[in-house]
DNA sequence: GTATTTGCAAACACTTTGCAAGCAT
DNA sequence: ATGCTTGCAAAGTGTTTGCAAATAC
C-alpha cells in the first residue's frame, strides 16, 4: 500500500477511533478537517485495507457496512440511546456455540452477534 | 388490510415459505407465476404487514433486508453452500445472555445472532 | 519509468415519494 | 361514497466502474 496523504489520513482515523466507521462517517470526519475527500477513493481504500487484513467488515443493520481495525474476535454492545459501541469478548465462546447448537447437524463456521441496549451511562 | 389480488398473493407466498424473503425474492416468485408485480407495491405492503406484526424484519448482511412470518423468537443457521436457512431456538436464552455479559454494565434489550456454516447435507 | 492511487463523471442498484387512478368495503 | 391500495414516473441514496491525470516508489 502506497503512502499517500490520503492513506495517512485514513490510518490516522482508524488509529484514533474506538468504534467501527462507515464510509459516511469517514467522509464526515475528513470534511471536519477541511479536507475534500473523494468518496470513490474511500470506498476503494477501505476495501483494499480490508483485503490486506488491516481492517475488518462490521455490519450493523442500522448503519450499513462499517469497518474497524482488525483485532481479536469480538462482538459489539450498541447503546440504543447514545450510540456508543463497546466491545464484548466472550469467554469460552467456542464451547458456548457448541452447546447452543445442541444436537443440530450444522457445522458452524462464522457468526455475527450484536447486542443492543443501554450503556452504563444511559441506563441511569 | 384490504383483501386484494395482490395481498392474497403475498400472504400465500409467506405461508408457503420457510425462509425469509427479500423484495427481490418476491419479485422473482411473482414473475415465475407470470404476474407482473410492481415493486413499489411490494415495498409498501411488506412494511405494512410488518407494522401489523404479520411479518418481521430479518437482516442478512449478504442479502439485505428480508421479511419472515412473525413467530417465536429465534435465530438463523445459514448454509454457506446451499443457502438453506434453518431456525434455531436457544434454550434458556435469557440466562445465556446474562452470563455472557458477565459483570459488564450494559442493559441488553435486543440482539441479533446469525450463524453461518454448512448444513447437514452440504457438510458431507 | 512504472505501477498504484486518485478524482471525476457516469452508471448502477435499491428504496422512497407524489400523485392520479382503481378497487374493496 | 370513502378511503385504502396500486401503478407509474421521478427522485433519492449508497455503491461501483471506466478512464485519464497525478503521484509514490
Amino acid at each position: 500500500m502506497k503512502n499517500t496523504k490520503f492513506t495517512q489520513e485514513l490510518r490516522g482515523i482508524f488509529a484514533a477511533s474506538a468504534k467501527p466507521l462507515t464510509v459516511a462517517d469517514i467522509l464526515g470526519i475528513l470534511r471536519l478537517k477541511k479536507l475534500r475527500p473523494n468518496k470513490t477513493t474511500i470506498y476503494r481504500q477501505l476495501e483494499k485495507m480490508t483485503r490486506a487484513k488491516d481492517l475488518e467488515h462490521v455490519h450493523f443493520e442500522s448503519r450499513g457496512l462499517g469497518y474497524e481495525k482488525a483485532r481479536e474476535h469480538h462482538h459489539h454492545l450498541i447503546c440504543n440511546s447514545c450510540e456508543k459501541i463497546e466491545d464484548l469478548v466472550i469467554k469460552d465462546e467456542q464451547k458456548m456455540f457448541d452447546r447452543l447448537l445442541g444436537r443440530k447437524e450444522f457445522k458452524a463456521q462464522e457468526h455475527h452477534l450484536e447486542i443492543f441496549g443501554l450503556c452504563m451511562a444511559c441506563s441511569r
